[in-house]
DNA sequence: ATAGAATATTCTTGTCAAGGAATATATATT
DNA sequence: AATATATATTCCTTGACAAGAATATTCTAT
């Protein structure tokens, strides 16, 4: 997962990632319409790519680039482990903190 | 969206809030299971925490880190948008192409 | 008040990655 | 073959940011 959010981390790629969810656009539409050189556009597709969150698909001189529905499920799959805890657990923090000691107890520092 | 994509790509904040969906934890134990020193832990909690990713609550002297559920429903409403286009789509290139195409012609280029 | 424990902050240094400019590659057209 | 169009790659420079080391801050306990 370090991945994608290492590549949406850059504010032009994550432009590019929502202007694709227009559809798919070769990559002059992307530059002409984001206001960027294309050859910025060229490397921040590449890493896009790289993350498994567009494809291309040639068509003569073009290259279109889509987003991949995989890797968002990836993303997807990812959040669901984050959906449980819900927080306001708040009320449990002390029960936590007592665990916690106990478990500091027994360990001892690991180094 | 943009804060939360940066927090979390950088590695050893993915470890914390992976850490986190534990349970809440104060600063020394997150530093000593991933085996960081404690200030960089601090520091990159408070990145975490500027990103509204993570919340503190003082116990005393340590301050108790947990995940914060708004931030993560942010992410989750952001991804719904994505849920939808569901590529394969690619039977539609040529339509979209003819599209971009004409689209092209009464733009020019803007610049 | 003093000492100890837990956490935060500051300063410095090294690394990596994004942008700019130039050029290379691929495909189409004549 | 020559030229035009669309995209990719390379090299360079600069800025941001993470780690390390040292120190400051906050709270507790005696």
């Amino acid at each position: 997962m370090l991945p994608t959010f290492s590549a949406l981390a850059e504010p032009n790629r994550l432009r590019i990632i929502e202007l694709l969810r227009e559809g798919p656009r070769p990559v002059g539409e992307i530059a002409a319409r984001l206001r960027l050189r294309q050859p910025q556009v060229s490397k921040h597709l590449r890493v896009l790519s790289a993350a498994g969150l567009v494809e291309v698909h040639p068509a003569a001189q073009q290259r279109i680039y889509q987003l991949r529905a995989a890797q968002f499920q990836a993303l997807d799959d990812w959040l669901a482990a984050y959906r449980q805890f819900k927080e306001a657990s708040y009320d449990r923090l002390e029960e936590h903190l007592n665990v916690l000691q106990a478990m500091e107890k027994q360990d001892g520092r690991p180094d």
